[in-house]
DNA sequence: CTGAAAGCGCTTACAG
DNA sequence: CTGAAAGCGCTTACAG
């Protein structure tokens, strides 16, 4: 069992024959210190292996964080989990004297986004959005950020944007995962892919269908690929838009739905009571997406978690606020993969 | 922007009208409080929303929690992995006042186990142990814990221990997993199919090796299940094996890897340059099970993730320790899925 | 059963 | 440029 003996700011003083007050300034690089003071200190702690409590810190300091989550309205299955997902570290926040408000805006109007980021007060110590890629918004971000308020995005980037970090998933290899997963599924059989999306300006969903059209193309040559439909998430038009596929192509053999609106996918595909089963790819772990997989109407799900996003955008603005380093490779998201055998 | 006022014991002590320590007293449920007392806190607390600050508490207290890791000694790149997770997050619990020792045993041999596990102070504050499931090694852990030092165990569990908790997957559902990916890239092809893990006397081995069975068995008739070949995680044992089953059934069409010793299955699949390709599933991501899904030798690797799995193991100790409430999903460990497209 | 006082490791005015 | 003193929110002996 090895010893971990802590030196404490008040040996350092000691043993650099200092005040409190001036090692902290030096710990802290504040101004106003000769500079052979700061060496002495400097010594001292090196030679006292001294490491500072931030805790300790955080306490005198009084410091708490504000930080305000920026979400989509509606009723989108992933984005209902994610709010509650920010609910649910709460807690942990709390014991680390941090608090996140919500902000609720509508997803598809840039304008409307880039106001309420205009309006959010800059007595905020970060901020969280789930972002879209528009010249508005991005200004808008870089007014926070210019306010210094350290702004993520989050599930959707603007990467143009000084944005400290985008919280998501590499959505171009979502689709290629997606497209990987269907050909090999597919195995050698031919025909037509239908694929979907909530909107082709939503970046997210517009570079999963870059990435699966990239790697079916290239892949699986058997494979055609229709054009895309959009159907703004909504599981009404999701319906329509799978009926006239199947209407239209009778060769139809795969659907990829790289949105929202799998509900509506589901009864278009319950409907038309095809055989074989065509192939269904799509996107979150929502309690549909789950019951399709376990029925057997979804053949996979890739997905991100929105618990691990909301606590990594958490994090990354706490230790901002804390001038503490992260786990790098804690807060790198990852490109999930359900089958009906490994859901959670 | 929401108000967070955060009201204090002192403010608590005023209210109830009696002193810091009483209030002190009853936050922690400490003995000889007059019920009365006790109450008329009870209501000043509830009056002011109060919430005690568990940092302050922490620093008054002057804790610290002493951690010790038991892993198995030995050169397998998973393991290594993990310790190099656990080294990385030395800073973090650093600031937590949290240290981990790191302890090595031969995994294999559960006197040795046993016998490290009796041997440690019993002035840790916790232990994480990847664990084998014998009567031995049970005794000494629930000796621990009769000692009063929390055990979780990692990766591999002993679940009729009294350990607080397993931290890893479902390795059943993780051979099951593998069975269904491996059943549908092979898309209606007949054949025999090759089975390999380190040693069915290990808990998680053996449960792959179930769940594997059990799926493909029930899913897939027309693959044959050879009898299973245990290699001790060693490379060349491995590639003898492979080299062994690709002699013996000229209908081979795929090989489970459910254990380590993946370098001696590539050479032997490189050497036999079987075409078509057999279907290869391997378990946990390393630089290696990396290369061979991007050369395209493995078809999918089933994965873990130790950097998780040591955070998770380290937080539910350290949750022990200070009286915290976990996040339960976040302590939820995956059964990652990887394809070329998806590594990170 | 209860409270006054000192202290945890650091920071913050304020004085010089 | 530097230090003495008070304080962050809680806990710990000790006294009564």
């Amino acid at each position: 069992m090895e010893d971990h003996p802590q030196s404490t700011l008040v040996d350092v003083a000691r043993e650099a024959g200092v005040s409190r007050a001036t090692v902290d300034r030096v710990i802290n690089g504040r101004p106003n210190v000769k500079a052979k003071t700061v060496a002495k200190v400097r010594d001292a702690m090196a030679r006292l292996h001294y490491r500072p409590d931030p805790l300790a810190a955080g306490l005198a300091r009084r410091s708490r964080h504000r930080f305000c989550f920026v979400l989509p309205t509606g009723t989108n299955a992933f984005m209902q989990d994610l709010a509650t997902q920010i609910a649910t570290m709460g807690d942990w926040l709390a014991r680390n004297r941090a608090f996140v408000d919500r902000v609720e805006v509508d997803v598809f109007d840039p304008q409307a986004l880039a106001t309420a980021l205009d309006e959010l007060p800059r007595a905020y110590d970060g901020v969280a959005v789930v972002a879209l890629d528009d010249p508005l918004v991005r200004a808008s971000i870089d007014r926070l950020v210019a306010d210094d308020v350290p702004v993520v995005t989050l599930i959707s980037d603007v990467p143009a944007s000084r944005r400290l970090r985008f919280v998501g998933i590499d959505n171009s290899a979502a689709g290629r995962t997606a497209a990987m997963l269907l050909g090999r599924f597919l195995a050698g059989q031919k025909g037509a892919v239908g694929v979907l999306v909530g909107s082709l300006s939503l970046r997210d969903h517009m570079e999963r269908c870059f990435g699966f059209s990239q790697l079916l193309g290239r892949e699986f040559p058997g494979l055609r690929i229709l054009p895309v439909v959009e159907m703004r998430d909504d599981r009404d038009l999701a319906e329509t838009a799978v009926r006239d596929l199947l209407k239209a192509h009778s060769d139809l053999v795969a659907l990829y739905n790289a949105g929202a609106g799998n509900q509506g996918v589901a009864a278009a595909l319950k409907a038309a009571r095809k055989t074989p089963r065509l192939v269904f790819v799509a996107h979150e772990l929502t309690a549909l997406s789950r019951e399709l997989l376990l029925a057997g109407v979804a053949d996979a799900v890739i997905a991100q978690n929105p618990g691990h996003e909301a606590r990594s955008a958490a994090r990354l603005l706490l230790s901002r606020g804390l001038d503490e380093a992260i786990i790098a490779e804690q807060e790198r998201i990852r490109i999930d993969i359900f089958l009906r055998e490994n859901l959670p």
